[in-house]
DNA sequence: GATGAATGAGGATTCATTCAT
DNA sequence: TATGAATGAATCCTCATTCAT
């Protein structure tokens, strides 16, 4: 019985998970609002009543992806997060499980990105207290870094979404195949980040590139098998 | 008779400016998509029919926004840059004339922002031409930059995207009441940009805070009246 | 242009209601939520989204029908009443207006009568307020009567309810074919009201009868004309 | 083995006899076709699926509850007639069972005044027999008091339905806690019927009170174990 | 220049019902 | 007996667009 139960579970979730993945696809090639449920129902193969059986409106399909990329997010950051380490070298981190996130679910970063404001309601309460716990994370580090240097000239918010500027405009632009691979982009985008274009290239301090290719390349992995 | 020809095309051009500015917010607010030609109508206080006096379709009216805004940004470099000035000074004119351009005209910069993909056919390749165009003027400062510091460890592209990234994503966080003002913001960007979030605090030569206060100042008051 | 206007208006008025006689018959046939717009659109010769022109909501429809025939009886009722009159005549008077209007207007009886309760929110508001008005006035006049008589042992509600009811189960038995005419019926039903079958066939009170054949067939024929 | 399919169909009754409550419930509330399976899934705590063991259309659903109460009335009245009583004391108890059973099943009243015409095809020829044999006893005591009394001035289709309107209708604006009670809505409602409002109040005659209070209270206690 | 009236196409959603288990 | 999963058909409604005036 339990495992009956279990069982039939596991393929409702299942079932749904490729909804949302399917889900992801389409709103990130055509955008949120332009693509109709039927678009959804004919990529999934299910009937379009079909799909209701798992969601109740596409409203909820938008959702359900961002909910789950952002518990993703910061599940994956408390692994990840170690207070004993430099704020540099966290706020490294924190870009390494961004962008990883994001380059190997491509579709889930351009509908992060692009579909934030096509939530209403409870849906867009939710959702926006997620993103503000994330966002607070990096936010706390900048102000841990600004205060540890005694530099009061930079505004943290400025700082902080300069960065997250920087890595979620890359679904406007980034191809594959035509650009660097991702350690590659995590290291020039945080070379920028700290040392900025006129004194980045020279930047060859050893706690800056050692960690790229050791626990760097970790932690990318971890995300090739995600949902 | 030329006349009276002339002041009704006045008439004309008048009203379509002032149909073009009231679409820019609402899609700002809306959303391409999620608005209908009934909100224009409501905003601008015209009837439905009486729009299609002015506009063939609902997007010819997304891409007079947006070829407008690069005919301006475009011809506002032109008159703004000096191929005598330092490579990195043209890239901080860059920088003040997007931002100065877009801070005075934030409906524009979302639209421009956001809604980059919602053009399709010919309206979308004749936008897409001007963006090349213009995305071309700083890719090529950066290319200028780099191969006068013999630097090769820098992407080209990387390096360009990551200005605009930090420069487009203005639109989804800054407050113009909680956040700084436009010179500053500048400022700190560039700074970033510059010499990185590790030393740009440090930053203090003489070139670049007093472009801000002199040139600069004078350049963004030019947005001041535009369409 | 008032004369522009107002010949505009009227044609915006001709068709709606126009549109209220076709649904008010469909309403009747079918029920409220059996009729689909569809239904309504083909009965008047007009597109389903042409509909939307004159309407915003099917339920919207249902309301204006409701609406205009309380409103309708309401007025006709203000114009009828005397308040010279005996207590019983005023009765019979609201009869005849009810039922005169009712049977000269048999699909709107019957969605007055049975679609009761398929309005929501401030359309039921509105003529919940509407009927309690028209309620009042019969419950009034039967206080009044009572108060008159001296007479405690009746209750007001079940005597008021009592003549409605006999009233608006009308639709669900009445053939005009197979039954009395609109006066006899009216004069029947009375009788009982008024003196009870047991003794109503004796009821030949002057009054009584000639009321019908005189004020009262003029009050009949007010009905011919409505909307 | 027999003793088992007997509770077995013990069991098939007794789960089908909760649904039809439950669904006389819905139906009253929201109206036969405003109620989804759903609805009367959820009510009753079964699957969608399982109620369609019981039950093979939702037609069935109300054609089943019509024809219970029709079956039941016509029974109880079957013990309740005596040709022997004087046909006004057939009437009273006629509209006894009538009204006895209906306050007792309030939500059956309802579902039968209102949802009559929602039945299609053979449910509803079927439905219409029942009726119609139901109706006709009224009918021809009604007939019998006519000719008795010798009087050719009233209609009896009329007399007929106006009690039947009297007390049908009571649905629409009959609530317990505000209004007379059972016993005391009968007699009340008899007086007016046979007596008229005019002098329904003095009608003192010692047949019409004291049936009440006697066999009457019996009758009404019959209702009060029934499905 | 401007608009009232109208429409075809398409959109999200609901619902009664089915069927394998 | 009972249910999870699925579906075809229908429903209300919106929208960009048109056209006679």
């Amino acid at each position: 019985m339990a495992n009956r139960v279990e069982s039939s579970t596991r393929h409702y979730d299942e079932r749904l998970q490729l909804i949302l993945k399917a889900s992801a696809k389409i709103f990130a090639e055509k955008g949120f609002h332009r693509t109709s449920i039927r678009d959804i129902a004919r990529a999934t193969g299910m009937s379009l009543a079909g799909l209701y059986y798992y969601v109740r409106t596409k409203e909820e399909l938008l959702f359900l992806i961002q909910e789950q990329c952002f518990m993703t997010l910061l599940q994956r950051w408390e692994k990840t997060a170690d207070p004993q380490e430099d704020v540099r070298t966290r706020i490294r981190r924190f870009t390494e499980n961004h962008l990883g996130f994001f380059l190997h679910n491509v579709y889930e970063m351009k509908v992060m990105s692009h579909e934030d404001e096509s939530l209403t309601g409870e849906f867009q309460d939710k959702v926006r207290l997620l993103k503000r716990r994330y966002v607070k994370i990096l936010m706390d580090l900048i102000g841990e870094l600004r205060s540890r240097n005694g530099d009061k000239g930079m505004n943290v918010r400025v700082v902080t979404f300069s960065l997250f500027g920087m890595m979620n405009w890359i679904y406007t632009w980034y191809h594959p195949k035509r650009d660097l691979a991702l350690a590659e982009l995590i290291d020039q985008m945080l070379r920028i980040y700290f040392f900025g274009i006129l004194r980045g290239a020279e930047a060859q301090e050893p706690w800056f590139t050692s960690t790229t290719s050791k626990a760097g390349k970790e932690t990318f992995s971890l995300w090739q098998n995600l949902p």
